[in-house]
DNA sequence: CACCGTCCTGTTGTATACAACGATCTGCGC
DNA sequence: GCGCAGATCGTTGTATACAACAGGACGGTG
């Protein structure tokens, strides 16, 4: 965790808290914090070796993106997003994903599209090895070279905040039965709509691809539910 | 500080910082602050009576959200986003509305629907008297009411956030020729198809409109161009 | 025993002071 | 006249100190 300070000469030249929002944003999407915990910003004072000013930006910030909630004099909280607020992102994140698909058929470069392909085929030797972390990791370069793929700076942009906004959910039911395999499968065939130039296919694949990893994850949550651990 | 008098109900909280963002936001949409002026931290803090620290938590708030843009060590500056930029934009937004447009076929209450005749009604009111604010009023009314009929308050945040950061630019063209009425008559189609509760149409009718608004704009920006005035 | 008022403590939000970085301007040398 | 180097100044980013608010606990009272 303290592995931070061998960026730069002492002073840091970049600023400090946009780093600490990366950093507490990557804490949490890794699951090193879990939605519920508390932020207190003291501790993150001290344990990144700052004062509470820059902290607060990055909460704040934080914040914004729907990353932590904040409750007024109570404290920060790592955003335990309902079941609601759930579906109703994954729902957003399908429409935008589905956007970048239909942009990325008609303007994706050669070269992006070959990355895409190599992705894919590192996505199926996750599969093959059962390496969950690794896809879970290939699926987001997969992913993200599709936004890029837009060419609309924007719209990747905004796909990216959504994007890790969802990871710490959508990675929980990556462990899902065959849920690898099933997904690298719409991979493929959004890949291919990709590079048939089909946009229309490629908007609907990528949709329905999103939209599934919601469905799956309000199965998730009902058995869970149906368990008595209580999710959020 | 003086205390605000501002307080809302012994309930509502008084976020100083959040306060002077809205109202930073609303001065910049408004068009107080012109695309391209510089938004000084120590000038403003004096305007509103307040330290730099809110007035820097709320520049980097709308830095964030991408109405303002910093220059490292230069200044704040009133966002001036660039033609690609816009286009980017609209495409998203239009993207958006459409979706808010298919949920809300299906979804939309009947209150909320009455509610959007009645702005359509007062839309149709100021495009006869030439009305132009009133209309550019009624017609955010309109749009509004679309977002919140999605019924995915995810979603109509979001819009709501690139509708804020489109304003300035979006009230430019409706002083274009006909273009009140133009705007009426897609409106018209869209309540139309809202009614009947076709979500296809109501997408697509919906998404049209805004990319309309986009292309109107290239096109006044063009225009600008060829008379040497610099669009910002 | 229950209820209510008060005090305490913990938290956030704000102000001010400070330091470092970068851009710009100026003067000197070529 | 031009280019480069150094100083100056303005800007941002960070730290610390401070005030206000709310929640909870405790004790007193009915």
């Amino acid at each position: 965790m303290g592995k931070s300070l061998l960026n730069e000469s002492p002073g840091g030249r970049i600023p400090q808290a946009q780093r600490l929002r990366d950093l507490l944003e990557d804490a949490i999407v890794e699951g090193h914090y879990a939605p519920g915990d508390r932020l207190d910003p003291e501790a993150l004072a001290r344990q990144y070796q700052c004062s509470r000013t820059p902290i607060r930006e990055a909460l704040t910030h934080l914040a914004a993106s729907g990353m932590v909630k904040v409750a007024p004099k109570r404290g920060t909280f790592v955003a335990r997003l309902s079941v609601t607020e759930l579906v109703e992102r994954f729902e957003v994140m399908a429409e935008l994903e589905g956007m970048c698909g239909r942009l990325a058929a008609r303007r994706m470069s050669d070269e992006t599209l070959s990355a895409l392909q190599q992705a894919q085929a590192a996505c199926r030797q996750c599969m093959l090895n059962g390496d969950v972390n690794g896809y879970y990791y290939e699926n987001g370069e997969f992913h993200r070279l599709i936004y890029e793929g837009s060419h609309n700076d924007f719209l990747a942009q905004e796909a990216r905040r959504l994007h890790a906004m969802l990871k710490p959910y959508r990675r929980l039911q990556l462990h899902a039965r065959h849920r690898l395999e099933s997904s690298w499968c719409e991979h493929e065939r959004i890949v291919t709509a990709l590079i048939a130039g089909d946009a229309d296919t490629a908007q609907r694949e990528l949709r329905a691809h999103v939209l599934l990893q919601g469905e799956r994850f309000n199965d998730l949550v009902a058995s869970m539910q149906r368990l008595g651990q209580t999710p959020a």
